[in-house]
DNA sequence: CACGAGACCTGTTCGC
DNA sequence: TGCGAACAGGTCTCGT
């Protein structure tokens, strides 16, 4: 069945697309035709100007402040920490984060302004970078000390070197939720709403198991599971990528998310719906049963 | 400190 | 059709 989103979906996997589109894509396919200029990769080009709609966007510093110091910059690199896009530009760093309805584009200068385009920089030869965000709470930082605004993130799930005994040491030590924690930033970086609940029901856990319940068999298969929900997420919001058309399809191989009352693709039982840390939570009751706690 | 409620926002969908 | 309510991918702040 398809099911639309209004809205992107900007966690890790939404990001990480994001961030390869603003790349220099000399290595990715262009539509005939396209020219130099519309060709979307950001690294190298130099701030000319930049334009600031909504105050509240930019987190830090003040306008004057920013406008000064952005000007002139050119983008060395564009990274990805968590679900926050890293621009490092000379001695400081743009970074953004799109919170529930953020996006970010690279367009002619000419191409007009669009409703909800928030902070947009002016390139030098001619293209831009909008900053859009219909609901405004994307916010964007520039910033000397790039920990100052990274400084809480936990480790990022599809670094090799994290391990399931690490992500059990730190679920293990709270009583809250298994669902909550995993959309504490602090604890593991990038996940949020939909792939929490998806990978809950790939490791076949209860989303109100306490974290000190969880056994280092379970904190495994669930590092496991975002794991490869994230892998399957980029995998898909890439494959309709084209930079003119940024909508990828992940959303119709959803296996709980907004899957209310239809039947889980394992067992046939219908998909439980409950608020839980006051987000929507999705699972099957038959492969998701509470085990209890030991 | 841990936790839950409320705030921040606009747009879309749902129910009457 | 119209209109208000409910809901939406995220995170911060404040009160208990």
């Amino acid at each position: 069945m398809r099911r639309r989103l209004s809205l992107k979906m900007p966690e890790l996997p939404e990001v990480e697309t994001i961030v390869c589109s603003l790349r220099n894509p000399a290595d990715r396919a262009f539509a005939e035709g396209q020219s130099l200029r519309e060709r979307p990769g950001i690294v190298g080009r130099q701030v000319a100007g930049a334009r600031l709609n909504w105050a509240k966007t930019l987190a830090l510093p003040d306008w004057q402040q920013f406008q000064q110091e952005v000007t002139g910059q050119t983008v060395q690199a564009v990274t990805r920490r968590g679900k926050f896009v890293v621009i490092p530009m000379g001695t400081n760093t743009l970074l953004f984060h799109l919170r529930m309805s953020g996006d970010l584009r690279v367009e002619p200068q000419d191409a007009a302004e669009q409703k909800h385009d928030r902070l947009l920089l002016d390139f030098s030869d001619g293209t831009r970078l909008s900053f859009n965000d219909p609901r405004k709470f994307g916010r964007a930082w520039w910033a000397t000390d790039v920990q100052s605004v990274l400084g809480d993130l936990g480790p990022e799930p599809l670094d090799e070197g994290l391990t399931g005994q690490e992500m059990y040491a730190r679920w293990h030590r709270s009583s809250r939720a298994i669902k909550t924690l995993l959309l504490d930033q602090s604890l593991l970086a990038g996940v949020g709403n939909i792939y929490s609940d998806e990978a809950l029901f790939l490791a076949r856990i209860h989303p109100l198991t306490p974290g000190n319940c969880l056994t280092p068999v379970q904190a495994e298969a669930l590092l496991a599971g975002v794991r490869q929900v994230l892998h399957e997420g980029i995998e898909r919001n890439g494959a309709s990528i084209d930079w003119v058309y940024r909508g990828g399809d992940f959303q119709n191989y959803f296996r709980v998310y907004q899957r209310t009352g239809e039947p889980c693709t394992v067992c046939g039982t219908p998909i439980e719906r409950r608020v839980i840390g006051q987000r929507s939570s999705h699972f099957c009751p038959h492969c998701q049963s509470f085990t209890g706690c030991s």
